[in-house]
RNA sequence: GGAGAGGUGGCAGAGUGGCCUAUUGCAUCACCUUGCUAAGGUGAAGUACCGGCAACGGUACCGGGGGUUCGAAUCCCCCCCUCUCCGCCA
């Protein structure tokens, strides 16, 4: 949510910022807040001076006796009418300003290249080489399958396309890239967070999700709760509504956990594999620290590099690309994507997903700090990044790992989570 | 699932219809005192919105929402959360 100061001083801005990613029907909500918030600002003045006069009013009722009231009580009885009227429509224009403030995308910032969708997206940087194989690569089912590691049709059968079975140790493989991952940023001070699955909607409008996600989401109806699609949000929740002291900041958890996403309106897309399944395991860093832009995109580059280290590791080629305007999310003010390359893709495809959000998360969430020299109460910086999402990763992992009878080459980092093992699998071609 | 007790400012904690413009303590900030330290004294200070260059003034906010009343932190209803006991259970 942006600031309504900022809409009344620069409403251009903020429509220029919805349209940038291609929302014309968001930078309506912009002209629409500020109509309701004109008519509030008219009528609030009003409603506080009859609500003065009421409660002089009242307070003087108070030292007099019943019978000397009486006089008196018609003409607050009215008041009280006249009131009422007014507040009826001071909550509704509330109510309406906010709905129509929390449409308002956050505005994209300056780095943020034009666009109008992932094909416009601007590569910043490649790592790693595309590996010459010198046979002709499977892909990861077919290497996965062979090996007794994957089955998607008993899956499907039994719970609907975009699931999965695991075996054997490709379900080993899954969990030790997880492990590393939290590994690697407990090491560089992260804490390590299992969050809640389930939140309730507030946690889900706090991040941004909602509205617009709700067709994405799993929904626990009966307990009115939502299966999260990421760790954002249950952790970059975690102090909503709370006032921290600036010395607590910044705040850095790593969260593994379980995604649930619907894939509504993906049919027929990415249907093979393990690339678009409706749950996977997710390790995201969250980062909570005060409100400062230098600092905000000072921590956007730590976390991008945190996760570049991780591929790196994995010996695993990689770019990197700016994510155009058109291609950004609603609450997002920049995002970087990294896109690993996928042999059976032929193509570097998206893995991971950083972005930074200034206050947009943190004002919806209301999530403050206190500045140390004394100032004004601010609401927090918010960012995230995937470390690692798996199946996904196992895609990359799997094909640019293979060898040519069919075994795969273990990274030397992931080794240990192995037993020691350097190569996975038993010869098959 | 059943029964009970609670939720008050950054934190702790008082407040059972008008003297609440929310007592007090801790922590915070400024100044003072005591040769250091520990401690003590005086004062300032909640959050949001509106008006004002500002000092300041007004209104709202006592878990959330609704109601009773001229007037609600206080009484009533619904919801959320915490704690205790019972039941069930990995």
């Amino acid at each position: 949510m942006l600031d309504i100061k900022v809409l009344r001083e620069n409403p251009d801005a903020a429509r220029a910022g919805a349209i940038k990613k291609r929302l014309p029907d968001r930078a309506q909500a912009v002209d629409r807040a500020l109509a309701i918030d004109a008519e509030l600002r008219a009528l609030t003045p009003k409603l506080d001076g009859m609500r003065g006069e009421q409660k002089n009013a009242s307070k003087a009722l108070g030292k007099l006796s019943a019978a000397e009231r009486e006089p008196f009580l018609q003409k607050q009885k009215e008041l009280k009418a006249e009131i009422g009227v007014l507040e009826e429509r001071e909550k509704q224009l509330e109510a309406d300003l906010k709905q129509q403030l929390s449409l308002v995308p956050n505005i994209p910032d300056e780095d943020v290249p034009e666009g109008k969708d992932d094909t416009e997206n601007q590569e910043t940087k490649r790592w790693g080489s595309v590996r010459d194989f010198g046979f002709t690569p499977k892909g990861h089912d077919e290497i996965a399958e062979a090996q007794g590691w994957l089955d998607t049709k008993r899956a499907s059968d039994m719970a609907g396309s975009r699931n999965y079975f695991l075996f054997g140790d490709l379900a080993l493989l899954h969990d030790a890239v997880l492990r590393f991952a939290v590994d690697l940023l407990v090491g560089r001070g992260f804490t390590a967070v299992d969050p809640p699955l389930l939140v309730r909607d507030a946690a889900m409008f706090g991040t941004g999700f909602f509205p617009g996600g709700e067709e994405q989401t799993y929904r626990a109806e009966k307990d009115e709760l939502n299966l999260i699609g990421t760790a954002e949000v249950p952790v970059t929740s975690l102090h909503s509504g709370e006032m921290l002291a600036e010395d607590q900041l910044p705040k850095k958890y790593v969260a593994r956990s379980m995604c649930f996403r619907r894939e509504a309106g993906t049919y027929g897309k990415d249907q093979r594999g393990l690339y678009r399944v409706h749950q996977f395991q997710k390790v995201e860093q969250v980062i909570v620290d005060i409100a400062d832009k230098a600092r905000s995109i000072a921590h956007h580059h730590d976390i991008v590099k945190n996760a570049e280290d991780l591929l790196q590791a994995c010996e695993l080629p990689y770019r990197i690309v700016a994510v155009c305007g058109g291609d950004l999310g609603v609450p997002q003010a920049m995002k970087y994507d990294i896109e690993t390359w996928m042999p059976s893709r032929g193509n570097y495809c998206e893995t991971h997903s950083a972005s930074r959000f200034y206050d947009y998360q943190a004002r919806r969430l209301s999530l403050r700090y206190r500045p140390k020299d004394g100032g004004k109460v601010l609401f927090c910086h918010t960012l995230n990044n995937t470390v690692i999402a798996s199946p996904r990763v196992l895609i990359p992992l799997l094909e640019n790992h293979q060898q040519k009878d069919g075994t795969v080459r273990l990274p030397q980092v992931l080794r240990p989570y192995l037993g020691g093992r350097e190569v996975l699998g038993r010869p098959i071609w």
